[in-house]
DNA sequence: GACCTTCATGCAAACGTTTGTATACGGGTT
DNA sequence: AACCCGTATACAAACGTTTGCATGAAGGTC
């Protein structure tokens, strides 16, 4: 029932392969004849079999889209515009939602390896070691994720941290909380250690707690430690986690910016709508959409190639910070 | 470079055709011999090939699942659902962004159909002359958008639209505006139908003012259109535009709800996040994943099978809505 | 005019599966 | 002892492409 190359060859006269070097080797056929064929294939509504094609070339036209949540807001604008790069250069995407699952993330890319060119693992919550040995198999790009010998995209999330915490200081904050996300996320690793410098400069005083969930549900479980901190601020793991803590902090009769600052991470959807509008670290997820594409097609065609691409982030100063209220300290 | 079934068949001493039915068709082969195929596959670490499979099958197990905007926070919740729903069936699920725009829907449906087994085509911009022709040549399901003859799964949101109404009528309201979507969009026309039943019950009038984009910009966009009208209360095509008119309504100086209430459409993050809260319609977009997806694996599994699933909205009250504000009547 | 190129096309094998048909074996009838 | 049957396996063709090699024609060089 489907219309197949071998109908394009008996409607325009010529045999197979020419049709087939007629679409992926124009060069080698005569203009005329190439003209006939395009002409029957239009005529037939023939579409090359793309499975077919990758049998024999081992080139699916496929990329993979591994997510931890799809509906955590900070993921879809990056998958947008992943997909869209994609489709720019021709390729289809898969996509996963591993439901912040290490053991279902390595099921899905082993399992999807051998339908697609490579792998995009957005924020992945693998180890190191199961990460390497993935991308021995299948050209892997991480994003959010340092990994020698694996291309990745990371958003510099340590230099706005930083920033976050410069302003909370300018703002006269002493003590401070830092809210952990999960153990095994890259950017927990940098955000803690961006503020580790800046505790020593200043006299302030940087109280951890987590790990935790990077969910709204993770923000308001740990409102009561944090109060119980003394802290007048708080740096939360993203938007999400902060939003949360917003929230919870009202239920409990306590005002942001008023009684606690409150600063996120993402500049997400979330921070822009909600009340009051998040201070929050901007992270460039649609470029890191398109730059993570970019590396993984580069790394598809050139085996083995790898990179690393750096964006930059920036603090979006709104309403959710403020100067500490005077305590008789 | 890749193990295939013959290099299995080569360890565990059999026939390539037996390793095969070990795999798909268990009950014809020994059960001693397939313990010791099913060894060797898992020793040399086996993965049958999806693409040669579809290929001597015609069965992909992969599904389309066509969205008109990623980013648009009313999508990935689906997503995010008929995905879990695909993989726990054992199928892989592509996405395509469609930018809002009806040509490329359709030919993102054409490129994919080789590929997939089915689609599911989530709020589309086509018209039903395209959406039926398409359906003829792969299994497809659409979401909000009632066809003959095509599978679909419908959020009724004219009940939801009624009970809306009826909220803003109980509260005092008898100007409101009813704010168009997309032209095309199947839910605009089922807004404007379920509200033109009240408008004649009571003593109310309806201001229809759009079509008009279904994005925050949209709703800046006609707030003054909206005020012009004398109306003390909006029913928006969604959440993002109710959104966006809130915004811009406070720009001007006018509060909601104060001045003017404000309902939405399809309980989306936004709705929870946005201050005020909105009160909306609650579209049930896991459910509508999910059911979108079996129904298609049935009519995958028997052609031609098609079926309707409606699911129940309803009006969730939040606080963009109170009773209007007396003037000299 | 014999020879070499170049260009265009045909031929056939290969990619990794599935599946209809054939074969071989052992056990039960009669 | 001849037969049939069921079970388990092997064989080979087919799915729709791509691609290295062979073939042939046309044109250029000496």
């Amino acid at each position: 029932m489907p219309v197949t190359i071998r109908d394009v060859a008996k409607v325009s006269g010529v045999h197979v392969s020419t049709v087939s070097r007629a679409f992926s080797a124009a060069h080698l056929v005569n203009p005329d004849t190439r003209a006939r064929v395009l002409a029957a294939a239009e005529e037939l509504g023939y579409r090359p079999n793309r499975a077919a094609r990758a049998l024999s070339t081992s080139r699916t036209g496929n990329l993979g889209l591994i997510v931890a949540d799809i509906a955590n807001p900070f993921f879809p604008p990056l998958l947008k515009a992943a997909q869209a790069q994609a489709r720019a250069r021709d390729y289809h995407v898969f996509i996963a939602d591993t439901d912040e699952q290490a053991r279902v993330e390595e099921e899905l890319i082993r399992s999807m390896a051998k339908q697609v060119d490579g792998a995009v693992l957005v924020a992945p919550r693998l180890t190191n070691r199961v990460i390497a040995e993935l991308a021995q198999e299948i050209p892997l790009v991480v994003i959010n994720r340092r990994l020698r010998g694996v291309s990745g995209v990371l958003m510099d999330v340590g230099a706005g941290t930083r920033r976050a915490m410069e302003h909370l200081i300018g703002l006269g904050h002493r003590e401070i909380v830092v809210l952990g996300g999960p153990a095994r996320a890259w950017t927990s690793g940098e955000i803690e250690r961006a503020t580790e410098h800046r505790a020593e400069d200043h006299g302030v005083r940087i109280h951890r707690v987590g790990p935790n969930p990077p969910t709204e549900e993770g923000g308001r479980a740990v409102v009561e430690q944090v109060v119980a901190t003394g802290a007048t601020a708080v740096l939360a793991h993203n938007d999400l986690v902060a939003f949360g803590l917003v929230r919870r902090a009202a239920e409990l009769g306590l005002g942001v910016p008023g009684d606690l600052s409150v600063i996120g991470v993402d500049n997400s959807h979330v921070a822009r709508y909600s009340s009051p509008a998040l201070t929050t670290v901007d992270m460039p997820v649609a470029e890191a959409g398109r730059g993570a594409v970019d590396l993984l097609l580069r790394s598809v065609d050139a085996a083995g190639s790898t990179g690393t691409v750096t964006l930059e982030t920036s603090l979006v100063v709104r309403d959710s910070t403020a100067p500490p209220r005077i305590t008789g300290a």
